[in-house]
DNA sequence: CCTTGACAGTCCACTGTGGCATGCTACCGT
DNA sequence: ACGGTAGCATGCCACAGTGGACTGTCAAGG
């Protein structure tokens, strides 16, 4: 009934639909693999979110199948909503890196405990980049051009932060230079 | 009383009241100024998180000044929470940018519309990546080497966003080719 | 037959956002 | 001197988004 914009959760959900019914469940699984880099998003929400499409006509619930499982399908008003949404500008981005904060209030924390911080997040984006790489490189042809064009934009990305954790011992003081240059991985 | 931990927003905020009393008002400010490009926070939820540390004994309220202003103090107690806050792991970061989800979605929409999309945002991390780059120069003497750090992210990542939409157009099937190859920048 | 584990959905408390409303007061022009 | 207005300062609300706990379902295997 009210015809408020949609918002972008709700949208990508619309636009996972095009290729067919799917549940809840599928629909959270799809969107982490094919958006989960970039746009967050839970299963709470996207039940809450079908539910209300569905109010609002947008999707149509099917028969509940096996496991509870319940289908949803695109309706042509949900057609509509998602094909207006796409046409809106995008919003500005965000950012928010709790490592950053710990980064800028270092001055009340032991470099040691810092550098530990920077240390293991510089693991986790340097695991992910090589994912991104190996992506690229296998199968890049199987991707379709825009997904070519948001994977690239992850690498790019996660470069740049690795090239930043490079940089950073240069403009931090540092650990006491213990056993640093061994750039283990404890767990 | 409960001794829950403390979120990332509330912790930034006795983070700033270690240097002295500060109102509501003057916390936002100072938080957009100092860690707003990667951490987010609203005026609602800083009085918000104001009004629930001072019922757990984190921050102390003052007289209420001139404009209504009232001040809020660190309390020890408050100080050991911050303290035990930024020991902690800091958390993945999140990134979730709306145009990236737009290009994901680019299929359904018309190139020439994206294309306008994405122009108008490079020019904005055109325009961020400037403001970073002359602070940079320009008064980097006088900011610690946290900020400095910090700042140093920034740059880096406007670099490699640009970078990345220097190489969409060989990425994404293009607008037709209307009057593009002008990198034009109009404001 | 009963446990285990992946599947599927629900619920709740909290965090976070953006806009509206409301007063206050310093300053400005007349 | 005085009325307007722009910016200061806080509060409120509805909604978006998160994460964890919880319930239930089915399939496979010991």
């Amino acid at each position: 009934m009210t015809d408020r914009p949609l918002n972008a959760t709700a949208a990508s959900l619309l636009g996972f639909l095009h290729a067919g019914p799917m549940t809840g469940w599928d629909l959270v699984a799809t969107a982490e693999v094919v958006i989960g880099d970039f746009w967050s998003l839970t299963r709470s929400q996207v039940y809450r979110e079908l539910t209300a499409m569905e109010a609002a006509g947008l999707v149509q619930a099917g028969e509940v199948g096996p496991r509870e499982r319940r289908p949803y399908r695109l309706t042509d008003a949900g057609r509509e909503a998602f094909r207006r949404w796409l046409e809106r500008e995008p919003g500005p981005e965000q950012i928010r890196y709790p490592l950053l904060l710990t980064i800028a209030f270092g001055r009340h924390l032991d470099p040691e405990r810092l550098a530990a911080f920077v240390a293991a997040h510089r693991s986790v984006h340097a695991a992910r980049l090589a994912d991104y790489e190996t992506l690229q490189g296998d199968g890049s042809d199987h991707l379709d051009p825009y997904a070519r064009a948001t994977l690239d934009f992850g690498v790019r990305y996660e470069r740049a932060v690795l090239e930043w954790f490079e940089h950073l011992p240069g403009l931090l003081p540092l650990p006491p230079a213990a056993g640093d240059d061994r750039p283990e991985a404890d767990t």
